[in-house]
DNA sequence: TAAGATTGAAAGTTCAATCTTT
DNA sequence: AAAGATTGAACTTTCAATCTTA
């Protein structure tokens, strides 16, 4: 049975629903962020650049797995990536053999992100995964799997 | 027993659950709003603050209840509403007795919302909706309750 | 030309300071 | 002084145009 796409206003419940995930990322998520960002001095933008370079690329990094990994637009990168740079946080460098940039974390930056792991690892736990119980992660990490690969056509 | 709060890193599952949890409303709130904002020419803000005006307020509102149904900061909200007025979206006044800025929505604000609500229900539902099952809806919904609980203290 | 990256200007957000009225 | 709101400057993100090299 082909269903039709309806354009009638939402439900009560689909509404409910809808509005439960803006509030997880607005409230929730913004949560760990803001304590990061009070305790280390690192956006949330920061970390999540700085933890990419050290857990996939032991460090180094093609910006353009940076980009895949983040989903983020090419120019934010490149303008991130440009501030982090008089920071002294990371460097950009190039490939051996081609033209591809690459993204090489620095020492300041690798001190940066030690210290912030902690922070952030409690901060997780407790604003969020303190409240969720491994029935309820399960099922939520299954359905994100789903969206993504929805998204993917 | 008082458990400890932990600050070892976190473990494989927890970060997988934390990044799903992430990509849950990163994903999928930008792939509503990108579509919105293409076919109304209304940003996700934008069509949060008239969807409020006209859903809480029937068309007006005081500037302080708007603020605390969207979460904002009061300066965030200030710019765009500024924006907006000079968009001929909306415009202040003030409230008969007192002091409070209000906010009421124009004939255009009126007639943008109206045209967005169909484009808004079938992204939504093309998005997000379509692919969240009852029971995962519940968990869902119950768990930002909780979250959003545990952030009020 | 097409992919990868950068740039500058415009739009949006935050922070701290300020203004206004009770 | 305290609450409600605005302002300007700094910062971040987006958009479109451009640059560079395979």
């Amino acid at each position: 049975v082909t269903k039709a796409r309806s354009n009638k206003p939402l439900t009560t419940e689909e509404r409910e629903l809808w509005h439960a995930l803006k509030k997880l990322s607005d409230v929730s998520l913004a949560s760990v962020g803001n304590t990061i960002e009070a305790e280390t001095g690192l956006s949330g933008a920061d970390f999540g650049i700085l933890s990419r370079l050290v857990e996939l690329g032991d460090g180094v990094l093609p910006q353009q797995s940076l980009q895949a990994s983040l989903g983020w637009q090419k120019s934010r990168l490149s303008h991130q990536l440009t501030r982090m740079e008089t920071r002294k946080l990371l460097r950009r460098c190039e490939s051996e053999t081609g033209r591809r940039v690459h993204v090489e974390i620095l020492p300041k930056g690798t001190a940066t992100i030690e210290a912030a792991y902690p922070v952030h690892a409690i901060a997780v736990r407790e604003y969020v995964l303190k409240h969720i119980d491994a029935k309820e992660g399960a099922v939520l990490i299954q359905l994100v799997r789903r969206l993504e690969k929805s998204l993917e056509n």
